[in-house]
DNA sequence: ATGGCGTATGGAATACGA
């Protein structure tokens, strides 16, 4: 008996305004598991019903008014749920459950990393001084002996790691989300971890990969200057049973979008 | 033209995203 996992990460921009959407994804990708960011939404105003009605009964979720927030949605039951609450700011960043494949339970961590403000520089600038925080504390608390069992890492990272994560190297070495602390952090967490990137197992390095477009853009697809801030990671013992992994990029066009578009992954026993 | 827009809060203007 062969078990088929397909889960997907979205940062959302408010799941209440965003639940067609939703809806449209749900019934055209069929994920199990459904990881979102940037929900903006109380814990007591998340939209269940609706995704009941879709046949998600396991909805567990970590929000906050106005701001930030993760959920993870699923067809299979989820246990050992935990809410980490990183640099102990009472940002709702993080939720991570069980997931039942392949006889056993994966572990699945839904992230949304702090975008980190304008200015890369965390002398003058609050914001990316969290980033890099929240990025250490990362890096020290998931370490391989936390991966050694079947574990996955989803979220908006905030963070474009290669080259050709960005629409130009050249020019977004200074920017926020591309700068050498940044990719270097990443790096630094992606090893202590012994994690696999997996959307760049499917895309080799030298190609273009985005998951997310600016809205001011006057026409986001045309002029394409995305940025690679969404991610799929697992780790060592899921690298056989990886199989897909693809940015569902159509999403961004849809009606009213969420300036990030969904990554699909799937995993075969 | 890497912010030209979009969202939440609250009921206008501001904070925030990246």
């Amino acid at each position: 008996m062969t078990d088929r996992l397909t889960i997907v990460t979205w940062n959302i921009n408010s799941v209440r305004l965003r639940m067609p959407i939703i809806e449209k994804l749900l019934e055209e990708v069929q994920p199990d598991v459904l990881c979102l960011q940037e929900t903006k939404c109380p814990d007591a105003n998340f939209p269940v019903n609706p995704l009941k009605k879709a046949g998600y009964e396991h909805i567990q979720v970590h929000g906050q008014k106005g701001y930030h927030g993760v959920a993870t949605i699923s067809r299979r039951p989820l246990g050992n749920v935990e809410r980490r609450d990183f640099c102990a700011m009472g940002d709702s960043r993080h939720i991570a459950v069980d997931v039942p494949f392949n006889g056993s339970a994966l572990r699945l961590h839904n992230f949304y990393v702090p975008a980190g403000g304008d200015e890369p520089d965390r002398t003058v600038n609050d914001k990316f001084a969290h980033k890099l925080d929240f990025m250490a504390e990362m890096r020290d608390w998931l370490t391989g002996a936390e991966t050694a069992k079947p574990a996955v890492l989803v979220g908006d990272l905030n963070v474009a790691p290669y080259e050709h994560d960005v629409w130009s190297h050249k020019q977004l070495l200074k920017v926020v989300s591309h700068t050498p602390v940044e990719t270097g952090l990443m790096e630094e967490i992606r090893q202590a971890g012994n994690w696999l990137d997996a959307m760049r197992r499917f895309t080799p390095l030298d190609e273009k990969l985005y998951t997310w477009w600016s809205y001011r853009a006057k026409d986001w697809s045309k002029a394409d200057k995305g940025r690679r801030l969404d991610h799929v990671w697992v780790s060592e013992t899921l690298d056989r049973h990886i199989k897909s992994t693809r940015v569902l990029r159509e999403a961004r066009g849809w009606e009213k979008p969420s300036d990030h578009a969904p990554v699909v992954a799937v995993f075969e026993a």
